[in-house]
RNA sequence: GCUUCCUUAGUUAAAUGGAUAUAACAAGCCCCUCCUAAGGGCUAGUUGUGGGUUCGAUUCCCGCAGGGAGUACCA
């Protein structure tokens, strides 16, 4: 229920719109203060009275009711109290009627509407690193976020497997490579001969590796087949990390499906008049909007990056017609996605509005940026194992005798390398370092997991015990905090996709572990003081287990039962 | 140079323009005959700088300082 519509419908200021009034309800910083608060400052200026004065009349004039069970004038701020065994019986038939359909915070507010999500996005030959988390979990917790709300979702993984690196690739592997090493170092040793090509290269090298890129796109046979091989063993390769992490695309066509696309691009680009030559090449000029030309054509003729991504938009919008198309993207090609957007918007489409770069920020180590080359990186897949590692050792410490510890120290492991990567704002940068990333220990997904555990263990002990049915209880302050917290879910979906910010979910999870830790220390659940009690103390221990459960699912994190 | 993003306890970070700026980690102390101590409690500690808008600014605008990113044929 929208306590806040109720509470505007109820105040009825005259001069001020519903509406407006109900995104002026605010709520207060502590509880003891009231769980809404109307703040009369922008009301002075309507009503022509002091702030102080009108809370105090609107207070006098205010009936409390079955909701709303007091009203007060504190500074300016009318604060109003809710009755919370009413509240307690709206969240609950809220919640149940919600989980019997979709889930409590879903929505059908997508239902039609399909979003295109662009993210992980790998290059062929190599590998994971840690700066390649980003975008997967975010793309991947925004593809279940968009699902949740009702959205059709298009999750698209943007191969980069076009460009002259696969030349020098096929060079290198023709002079070092040797097939058995390949097939058992994988993608890490294709790498190597990459690493060990560019080290070398000579003139000579490198005009051989742009003759090999020729006959990539020729048709050669023998350069195809090795550039199949080496893309089936990356595919193959990504596939294992992407279950790990619970990530999923329903597409997974790259740079080179757009190359006999680009041609009509091209085209449409000049009935326009926007292409003008400069300096060789075909451009199209963004001086009036302060941007460096968006180069289209280089001047030997050849598409670039930039053209195959304005390919890929028109694609996906005549094949998805999507309502929003996101590109999960690091900051580092703001101006890419601008230069983008903006020729999407002089070609005339007006859907150039719905695209959306979803940027968040750079990755790098304590001892300075990560490179490939000089061997300064910090692999994925060794984050991964080391996580589940500590987790293990940790489960075997305290837990020995618990069942199923394999899977179990998966899941902690896992979702800490996951949390990790989404519990802050995405715009910010992370130095990444294994002493955090392995950090167990307050607010981490593990946390949260064991707050779950705590609840399914409670839960277990309390499976004959009926739920609660609305039975008159007063409920204590933790109690009321509780269903508080839980309440607030759904908008916090919301937001998150709103604001294309996993981490809101993140921050609710370690909010609602917290309040119900500080319930479950003050009140005991299973020997509660009254049947009633007990009843409704389950039913909270309930919904908090499965919102959480919820709620780390959307993130792509895992809840074990036990642990 | 220009464009753009960032700057909050020792550290990492929260905070639709609202009341006393909130957590965690690290530090110090306390709590397992009691539903999982990967937990809970207590102590101490913060908005870079100068202006402006506003009844009210961590938040919006303009300087300054410091840092990141980008800036024509890489992706």
């Amino acid at each position: 229920m929208d306590y806040r519509a109720y509470i505007a419908e109820k105040l009825n200021i005259e001069g001020l719109a519903r509406e407006e009034l109900r995104d002026l309800i605010a709520v207060p910083p502590d509880t003891s203060l009231g769980d809404y608060a109307l703040p009369c400052f922008k009301l002075a200026k309507i009503l022509h009275r002091s702030p102080a004065l009108i809370a105090e009349e609107l207070a006098a004039g205010f009936q409390t009711d079955a909701v709303i069970s007091s009203v007060t004038a504190v500074n300016g701020y009318l604060n109003f109290k809710v009755d919370r065994l009413q509240l307690l019986e709206t969240f609950c038939k809220e919640f149940t009627a919600a989980e019997e359909k979709c889930g409590y915070g879903s929505s059908d507010m997508g239902a039609g509407k399909t979003v295109c999500i662009d993210y992980s996005s790998v290059n062929i030959a190599k590998p994971f690193h840690i700066g390649h988390l980003s975008t997967t979990v975010l793309g991947g917790a925004l593809y279940r976020i968009y699902g949740y709300l009702g959205y059709n979702v298009v999750g698209i993984n943007h191969l980069g497997d076009y460009g002259t690196q696969f030349g020098k690739l096929i060079s290198a592997y023709k002079r070092w490579g040797k097939m058995e090493e390949v097939e058992k170092g994988g993608i890490h040793a294709i790498n190597d001969l990459y690493v060990r090509f560019n080290s070398e290269a000579t003139e000579e090298m490198e005009a051989e590796a742009r003759e090999y890129f020729r006959l990539i796109e020729s048709g050669d046979r023998e350069a195809n087949e090795l550039f199949s091989w080496f893309k089936s063993l990356t595919l193959s390769y990504v596939e294992k990390i992407y279950d790990r992490l619970h990530i999923k695309f329903d597409s997974y066509l790259g740079e080179s499906f757009y190359i006999d696309k680009i041609p009509a691009v091209v085209e449409t680009l000049r009935e326009k008049g926007l292409l003008v030559e400069s300096q060789g090449a075909q451009v199209v000029d963004l001086e009036p909007f302060g941007m460096p030309p968006f180069i289209v054509l280089r001047s030997d003729g050849a598409s670039l990056y930039a053209t195959r991504d304005l390919a890929a938009a028109l694609y996906r919008k005549q094949t998805y017609d999507f309502a929003k198309c996101l590109y999960v993207v690091a900051y580092q090609q703001n101006l890419h996605f601008m230069q983008l957007f903006k020729v999407l918007e002089l070609m005339g489409m007006p859907w150039a509005r719905d695209m959306v770069h979803v940027a968040y920020g750079m990755v790098s180590l304590e001892d300075g940026a990560m490179s490939t080359r000089k061997g300064k990186v910090v692999w994925l897949e060794d984050v991964i194992s080391r996580s589940i590692e500590k987790a293990a050792s940790i489960l075997a410490e305290k837990n020995p005798a618990l069942a199923g510890r394999e899977d179990i120290a998966e899941e902690v492991g896992v979702g800490a390398v996951i949390f990790g990567a989404l519990y802050n704002n995405k715009i910010k940068d992370i130095v990444f370092s294994y002493d955090k990333a392995l950090n167990f220990d307050g607010e981490t997904s593990v946390y949260v997991q064991y707050t779950c555990a705590r609840a399914a263990s409670v839960l277990e002990r309390l499976k004959d015990t009926p739920l609660w049915n609305g039975e008159a209880v007063s409920p204590n302050e933790r109690e009321f905090e509780l269903v508080k917290v839980l309440s607030a879910f759904p908008d916090t979906v919301r937001a998150a996709a709103e604001a294309y910010e996993p981490s809101m979910i993140a921050r609710w999870c370690v909010d609602a572990a917290q309040v119900f830790n500080k319930f479950y220390i003050d009140c005991r659940i299973v020997n509660a003081e009254t049947e009633e009690l007990r009843r409704l103390r389950k039913t909270l221990t309930e919904a908090t287990s499965r919102t959480l459960r919820r709620a780390l699912g959307l993130l792509g994190i895992g809840v074990p039962e036990k642990m």
